[in-house]
DNA sequence: CGATAAACGAGACGGTACGTCGCGTCTTCTG
DNA sequence: CAGAAGACGCGACGTACCGTCTCGTTTATCG
């Protein structure tokens, strides 16, 4: 019946959460973050830009640590969560399949995105879970579509499979970081030299 | 005036500061950043491990950050810094020359050395002066070292000129604090495989 | 219109609100104000004990203030309420008079009353209108009995008016009060020997 | 020896406390205490108007009720303390003892005792050690007083012992705490008609 | 050798952010 | 509409750490 199927899937009494207010201060969250660094950012500057009381803040995440943490993983799927498994690019050879996945990660959000993750690595010892979450929020898809890629080429053959793919997948993202770290831009350029100096070669290499 | 003669040289009147103890609190500090990380590292706790008091390590280091830093830098110059120039390894080939450098970096303090990298990196937006200056002590001579022999491979023909050398010498590096960050222990043949893996077949492959 | 006719009388649409649920509210709160004092009274608690929800008692008392006020108002008037007026007792003496009052006071719950007044009194900065409010709540009546006991007692002449007759009657009760903030028991040989020791004297010493 | 004794009584190391502050916050508390009650007092503010900062009001209170206790309690030393045991009026009378005594206590300070009295009570649940504390704090030397005069009138055959003096002692007091709840004024004509009209028939009445 | 000036230990102090809790209001759903 | 459940804005609470300051004690150097 519909209302006993109904009944399951019923919503919590009293007043609704309002959902559309979390976006609002991850929002907030990552502007701040970028604006100020992560030990500089506060909860009460985060809710003052998101409008809201610092409660409000508080009743979804329990510490600024977690908050983060959440505002760095939106920020990696807002832009990347869709273009997940078989919508991946397919030109046919690695190099410009890896030149097309580029694009979505040459701009300033990048930026804030790998200063969110450096901001976070700090907590790595305070609470073991964060560690891996950070690096998995921040560059973790990033890692997966490098992976992903990779693995495609060599299973068509284009390659042969190398002795560590998973540290060939975070090579790029890694060096950006590292860049971030220096104060230097993230170009274009940059990446494609990676590609073409590092990667590439790395890979035929192993035959 | 009898005051001026000799004003250069002589040290100031009173209780000389003792300098044996820079080195005992930068210890215990590494102990302490090793073991709770960055953000719960209190100089209270550092002053107690080094068994004094926190006005003493204040009286030497402003600020946390600058303590940390040069806590990791010490750590650096500790088995780095002797091993400047001239007395690198040189065993004819890039390959066994930087599968030398490796030891000293292979080991439990290493880790340390990288945790504290990671926990300064959170203050670079705070301090634009300690980005650059956590990197460098952490990892720089590293860096440095790894660029050296690179740049004499090149220099004695083993290899051409690669596009950007810096980057290479930067890679080993990264690639362990990668590791680190994701709790993975930084191993010998880590190292070994990425300097045959990537390295080796990146600079070949510039040719 | 339909709608307009009876519109004075007829009672507003919707659901009536449950006016037996006011008696379980306040019964809560004086429970609550018992055990736990005033200022660790959460309205959160008295709804709980109630059984109802938060906004169910504050659709009735717009305060927390205004609702303990209420309680220890009903608290007065279920005992002493319908004492009024002519309906005194009247055995001719005075001192039989008041001590034939003693009883509906003499109990465990004179013990809560008196409690809500200290409770409330905190407030009578906050609010003027509370103060005394909060004293006529709580001991008001029982002052308004001794007030017309002896108005009555110097009418028949039994004693000659006294100088400040509104004081005497509130001694009684405050004196209570002031037992009660030392923890001690309110009993009934203690009223008497007021009524014995103090009031008779007082108005026999007028003259 | 000198060093021994000194050893003994030697202050505590480190920056020895500023005690003067102690003063000024207490002040500053009976101030606020008085211009918003007890429940809009903060410690915020306090620390405010006693120009220094809120750790070093919770350096020396733990909390806002120890705070307020320890304040009403030096107001009533303050000004109370030093005119203990030998050196009360001793004018021959009870009367004249007790009106000699009221000076003191009539005038606006008294009010704002009373006041914190009256704000610390509500706690008298919350901790119980408190609930005491808040009155001795506010009137307990004044009780003291009037139970020492009238201890020696009955030792000097003035008045026949009362079945309890206790009582009589608080009465005044009491009294006086019923009109501040009712915001009437305390005046010198009102304590003395206590004195004439009530305090000295009930003596005389017990003969 | 005694004066003196700085190091040192201990901890107070001014700040500032944290995370919690309660009040009284508002919203949403169910009866 | 009443009532339940609970989100929300507000603001105080008490805690913790930072970096500075104070003060009594200790120790090296100078006159």
């Amino acid at each position: 019946m519909a209302t006993e199927a109904g009944a399951a899937t019923r919503r919590r009494a009293g007043r609704q959460r309002d959902h559309s207010r979390d976006a609002v201060i991850l929002e907030a969250t990552l502007a701040v973050l970028a604006e100020h660094g992560y030990d500089r950012m506060t909860i009460d500057l985060v809710a003052a830009r998101a409008g809201m009381a610092r409660a409000t803040v508080y009743r979804r995440w329990p510490t600024k640590a977690e908050l983060v943490l959440d505002a760095v993983g939106r920020l990696s799927s807002t832009d990347v969560g869709e273009i997940d498994a078989a919508q991946l690019p397919d030109t046919g050879t690695l190099r410009e399949d890896m030149i097309a996945m580029i694009r979505p990660f040459d701009d300033e959000q990048q930026q804030i995105r790998i200063q969110a993750v450096i901001g976070l690595l700090v907590l790595a010892r305070t609470d073991d879970r964060l560690a891996q979450a950070a690096l998995g929020a921040g560059i973790g898809p990033w890692i997966d579509i490098n992976r992903a890629l990779m693995q495609r080429a060599v299973d068509r053959g284009e390659f042969a499979p190398p002795a560590d793919l998973e540290t060939l997948a975070e090579l790029i993202p890694m060096m950006c970081v590292s860049r971030a770290v220096q104060q230097l831009p993230i170009t274009y350029e940059f990446s494609v030299a990676l590609i073409d100096g590092v990667i590439i070669p790395a890979l035929r290499g192993t035959t």
